[in-house]
DNA sequence: TAATTTAACACAAACGTTTGCTATTTAAAT
DNA sequence: ATTTAAATAGCAAACGTTTGTGTTAAATTA
């Protein structure tokens, strides 16, 4: 059964032409008679004839092939983000190899190892949490392969990168829930290490300093994300001395534990949250606004510069870096 | 900059060997010397030698790399799915080409084309919704690439196939009501077009003749899936004459629209969904159980299947097809 | 008509690797 | 000392395509 595809020679047999003649007439090619390519396309047709991309990936030392390694699919950021690269990659006639790092620096490093070893044409990164040595990407650029980061951007220099500027966002949603008549304010952070945190920490305090308004360090807990860890915070801040009237959480899921926990007892604290995503939706009780960022967008315009490079010889592209900052934008829930 | 990539000639010429001597030498291959094999390895690691895989794939006429269409990369079902399949890719030291359909038939038929092209070894698809016909996969065949369909699956004969029968989950949801004492249950289902509609509506059906019980028709509606169809799905039920005191949904989706509809009127109705998906956990009162149909596993089932029919001759496998139906299973949403 | 251009196609190398077969050397067996 | 076998390595073809350079015949020019 195992049909074996027909290949140029073959073509090249029955008409009685030589395979460079086929290859042209195939690609037509200006000095191959157009007679020829009629005939060549015509029995190209009737045989099913498919170029080998192997063949040709090989040949032309180019695959038409874009890797992008993310931390986790299944997160619903990362999987929109990749959703909208595959899009454009799609209309490009790029295919798109993909891989999760699964936050592992470890397993990041091998994955760019077999994706050089695929020979793709450029490289699409978020980086993995843990990783701290970023040489298995400078090697990637001897090989001139380019790399595009976004959104979890490495600490360089010399790279191409897009991110979303999370600090807007937090000044907006602080200043949102200021205009709103709330004077105490918590924070249910996400931990230490992350350096989103530390952003939404900056943009906290920005917007409390802007207004005037003492900030109050304790009004700021740290959670691990978890359900648990979030009731732990939750409590914290319910017995502050100046309970909030409102409260900001790292994500729409920290915002959504709160609630939750929140819903047993009377309460009318209201929140505002990061990401956007689409539980908002589906909660009773969903916080009031939450800074989108744009995960979307941010692959769309990586992806795009990512075909810049790929379209500039390098002696062009010279020394220019893009450093793409979008920026986070509060959005309002709408009530219903 | 281009620094040019080092091949095996260039270590053959080095050490003065030929080029197959290098080749089998750097596959440990036993009629080559162990000195010759350790010169050959050390000098290969100083040259920083990476073996050319386009190379490779061409001439050995395969790619290590297996072929994934899904509908939509951003649902979180799909998205577990490839989560999975791609971390068992990566054990198995594959690739993954991945593409979404968008439920678009043409599209998907493209892509089909488009690995075909790439000689992915395998693949593996969750097909459109709106696919009616199935040639552009039957063609794959005749290049002995394997498919294997899972979840979405094509009304075909011989295929491989793993998918998740709903039945069995759709009886338990409606038994597990029955337990707890309802007698008068509401189905809020999806679109007639859908066959995951017809599946539900089976189930829920048979638990009723199972229990001796009455089917009325007009306890099931349909709804679009939306928030404001579920709300009119919702509204039907309520003002039926006799009003359920619990609802099957669609999905966890269906049931958070629900739930959130009815958070405004007091209301003891229960719920059962499907999908079992991590918004459950978000809601404040979450559907008491869901229906679970495991994505993960059945990509993960697929994907094993493909490797298997990738590592047998098409001798063996003769005309055997695998049809793996996975049972969905009712779990109960645990409560704090 | 002879010289020159042009059109149309063929030849062959190259891309990097694998692998069946062959050739040489060395050691063992007779 | 001669034959045989084993160990080691080289030769060359093959995978399918692209592309620079030849080659031939027809068409154009002077």
């Amino acid at each position: 059964m195992a049909k074996k595809p027909v290949t140029i020679k073959e073509i090249a047999k029955q008409l009685g032409l030589s395979i460079s003649t086929v290859s042209r007439a195939l690609h037509g090619h200006p000095s191959i008679s157009l007679l020829t390519q009629q005939k060549v396309k015509l029995i190209a047709k009737q045989l099913d004839y498919e170029p080998n991309q192997t063949a040709i990936f090989f040949q032309k030392g180019k695959t038409f092939t874009i890797g992008v390694i993310l931390p986790e699919l299944a997160e619903a950021f990362f999987s929109s983000a990749i959703s909208a690269i595959e899009d454009i990659a799609y209309k490009r006639n790029y295919t798109v190899l993909l891989a999760q790092s699964h936050d592992n620096e470890d397993r990041e490093k091998q994955l760019v190892e077999k994706m050089k070893n695929h020979r793709i044409d450029g490289l699409l990164v978020s980086v993995a949490k843990t990783t701290s040595n970023f040489e298995h990407f400078e090697q990637l650029k001897k090989y001139d392969i380019p790399i595009v980061f976004f959104d979890r951007i490495p600490p360089l220099k010399n790279i191409h990168s897009v991110s979303c500027n999370i600090e807007t966002g937090s000044i907006e949603a602080v200043n949102y829930l200021l205009k709103r008549g709330h004077r105490s304010i918590g924070l249910i952070n996400g931990p230490h290490t992350l350096i989103a945190s530390g952003q939404r920490k900056e943009g906290y305090i920005k917007a409390l300093q802007k207004n005037r308004l003492k900030f109050d360090p304790s009004l700021i807990v740290n959670c691990d994300l978890t359900e648990q860890g979030t009731k732990i915070a939750l409590n914290q801040l319910l017995n502050h001395k100046r309970e909030p009237t409102a409260i900001v959480t790292f994500n729409d899921y920290v915002s959504a534990f709160a609630i939750k926990a929140l819903s047993k007892i009377k309460s009318d604290i209201e929140f505002v949250s990061y990401a956007n995503s689409s539980v908002i939706g589906f909660m009773e009780h969903p916080p009031i606004a939450s800074v989108e960022q744009f995960p979307a967008i941010q692959g769309q315009k990586a992806v795009d510069i990512l075909f810049d490079l790929l379209n500039t010889t390098e002696n062009e592209e010279s020394q220019r870096y893009y450093k793409i900052v979008i920026e986070s934008q509060l959005i309002e829930s709408k009530k219903d």
